[in-house]
DNA sequence: ATAATATATGCGAATATGCGCATATAAAGC
DNA sequence: GCTTTATATGCGCATATTCGCATATATTAT
């Protein structure tokens, strides 16, 4: 039970969500979802790190990046059904589409971008 | 997206989560719950309002007693997953069986009580 | 009508949350 | 070494949430 209350305060909230909603397209640093979203860097870096702390999102830190990804296999395992209630919610969502498009666009910031896959 | 946040929201609080699982099991009156939880009646009555406004239960006025159940079919077709997601970490959790068993003993409190469905 | 009862709610206090600002940390380049 | 850059975090403030107390509301019984 308190597994589902950590998981679900995590998701009741609009800039945690949005940020989701990026991961879930492809691993994300900081900066590229602070440009997709328009938030400023100690937002993304908190509500990120709240989404791992609540089991949502893995880490791994490259160089200068820190990049989230969904540990969807962990996901699964853990809550078979929550990650399809966010995705269905942020399917049909126009915010969220708008969001993923800006994404597309964001650059991954540093010296060290060229070739860091 | 706004509707998710409002619905985890509500499910993101241990007192909702165990009064969702009551009443998950049946109908119930205001004065059952407290006893079945042993909260106060202020809590309870407050806790079932936020999980009926975020679309929860349904309320249903019989005499002086407020009656709330599960909107299941309103459930499914809004949250098809939230629903599941909630009813797999109240399986396997203790205080959610305890409360279960506290609610068969509780009683239905009032003049009326005798035949009132 | 009055009394009794179940529930709802305004108010206030305690606590929690979100976030900006400034600063710390850490990695890479010079 | 020093500088630059990406990220994390301590602090403080504003806002939100939770809940108890007292009281209001509404329904039933007498």
């Amino acid at each position: 039970m308190q597994d589902l209350i950590k998981a679900t305060k995590a998701l009741s909230d609009e800039t945690r969500l949005r940020l989701l909603n990026l991961v879930l397209t492809r691993e994300c640093c900081v900066c590229e979802v602070m440009q997709a979203l328009n938030i400023s860097q100690t937002r993304a870096s908190r509500n990120l790190k709240a989404l791992h702390e609540a089991g949502f999102l893995k880490l791994r830190k490259n160089g200068l990046w820190s990049l989230y990804s969904v540990d969807e296999a962990d996901m699964q395992a853990r809550y078979p059904h929550l990650l399809r209630a966010v995705k269905r919610a942020l399917q049909n969502n126009a915010t969220a589409a708008e969001d993923r498009a800006r994404l597309k666009k964001a650059e991954r910031l540093g010296p060290g971008c060229v070739g860091q896959p």
